[in-house]
DNA sequence: GATGAATGAGTCTTCATTCAT
DNA sequence: GATGAATGAAGACTCATTCAT
């Protein structure tokens, strides 16, 4: 039941960048309305508490994510395509909306029981677009069956958020093709040289 | 310069289940006191504040892991079995302790400028350790050459944590052999089936 | 200088029946405007303020319950018949407006420094007449002499009040005939079985 | 499960005064710190919470009166001393403690529903005691029969309770010896003129 | 060494009131 | 006349930290 439009926006906005910064606990209220330009009561007006705005945040995040991947992946015909799709598409959103991308791993990944529902999201959502990815290319037999899809999808989805976030959030440079290009052959073909 | 009490084991394990549950910011020093079975006073007297405790915690935590993942090599010859080692400890170090690690993965990754010394820790540290068998496994022709070396440590750490974290935290239960072997096939040998 | 609107009456029956439930202090313009059903801008074109809205109910109340003994005193000839009247009116006012008079007890009378005029307005009001039906009274030598009429009053008053508040208040059920006959043999015989 | 001592008592004092001049809603706890001479949180370590500092008070406060009613009776032999006993002990009870008696009929009685822990207490142990005595009266033969006890005991305590606060709050001087003297006759002998 | 009573700065949240439409 | 979005002052409550015993 979304109230006004016109003012969500900036509180979006800030609030995102205010609850990356300093974590959900740490962030004030105070401190995203100023930002946002309003008063803090024009804060409470639109979110009922603290909680119910940064979970709707956290809710539109990952709606956001799944919609780009959903969208990139729709592109492509086969399964192995989709997959390298969906991997670039995760690492490009995480670049774009790194603060955002802190959140999710800092707050709802990390802790787990307290937002048990938004955590439950993201897994049949997000993980599950991999998962069924992956079942389908198990079928094809595109994709090792010796491997468990549950933890394989987990085990992707770790891989690309944590060595994306290191680089988007810790190194004063980095070189997305390189990133893109050793995360696509690390997931594909492994560390292992192919012998012979 | 450790103080030393013998006051100081108790409140260290009563200070990790407070930190984990609670996170950092809404756990409380009562509470961590309460539990350690000491007074609040007393808690100040081994330690100078609420942020020395929790960051020597994580300190500490971070010794564990470089400790035990180090051993662990130690026994291995050549690096390919170092690096299988490796992944198979982080995994058992995952396990055993799991709230130690959600702290590890929410607090530390996730927010970063704030506990650069300890991030930079981590990463100098284990992450580290990861990044030079990579190198010397790319010297010796049994990795990819075309793996960022950077990129692909944090890879590796990446998919581990998220798929031991989401196991052994939220799976009502797993089986931790077929989830060892996934992660090892998946990051050894790739996503895709070999073909020919 | 009351507004010609439409709307007082329905805001008035919205007004006691959440002042009533919540008292001054919880009770909130904004439940009070949903309750009669119009926006909260419209409660403040018909009324200044909050205190301006409570006190207008107080002030109407009051007048209610005066212009009800009243009518039923008019009724009667000799004194005695119009104090019996009286507590007859007064129960069955507190009977119909219960919630109301639930507000007049605990704001008006228990407060008082805040609200004096509209206490006097009660005192001068109310109080009044049964004082003076008393001074009546005892001119006729049909009321004990020795009852200071001030005090009286206000017994009479008190008496009714509060053992009518019980009832229809916290009461599951009540004898309203019963209920008037103890007030009336209490208040006009007394406790004192009399002898002989 | 009282803790500190030393500070309880300055700050029931400062409590019960700023309650009553305020009333429960308005009342800061703020304030109540200030006069009671210390820190806020010195409040909270001590009371759990306004509302507990509160019901607190009005428990306290139920105990004395009972306790003072209580001995005054102890001391007579006879229904009808006892009961003469009571009406003076309340009295002189609500001149000591009008502060505290303003409070209690303001917030508790007033409100209800949402202390009904406080108004059954109140009910059954003060109104009680009056309820008792009047059985025990009928059986007697020395209070009248055509009286039922709930009512009456109510009105009683209504008629002393209104007028006591009437005299001790409101007016500027009044005579106790003639107060007394008059609710005594009101309630025992009644407001009519004995014939004959 | 150990304690726990006391502190007060810092936050979330509520709500009467205003005013542009 | 009527509306409801926006405001900001005010207040309950928390908790890391101190210090006298």
């Amino acid at each position: 039941m979304e109230r006004t439009s016109t003012k969500r926006l900036p509180i979006f906005e800030a609030a995102v960048a205010v609850f990356s910064e300093k974590g959900f606990a740490k962030a004030t209220m105070e401190e995203i309305a100023r930002r946002a330009g309003i008063a803090k009561g024009t804060l409470y007006y639109n979110y009922r508490s603290k909680k119910e705005l940064f979970l709707s945040l956290i809710e539109e995040g990952i709606e956001r994510l799944e919609a780009a991947v959903k969208r990139e992946i729709a592109r492509r015909r086969d399964t192995s395509s989709k997959l390298e799709a969906l991997i670039g598409a995760q690492l490009s959103f995480f670049e774009e909306y790194r603060d955002y991308c802190k959140l999710l791993l800092s707050e709802v990944w990390g802790l787990g029981s307290r937002w048990e529902k938004q955590l439950e999201r993201l897994r049949s959502g997000y993980i599950g677009i991999i998962k069924d990815l992956l079942q389908r290319g198990q079928a094809e037999g595109i994709i090792r069956q010796d491997l468990e899809v549950n933890t394989a999808a987990m085990g992707v989805f770790g891989a690309v958020a944590v060595a994306a976030l290191n680089a988007f959030l810790f190194e004063r440079q980095y070189h997305y093709e390189s990133l893109l290009q050793t995360l696509k052959n690390l997931l594909f073909l492994g560390l292992n040289e192919r012998e012979g």
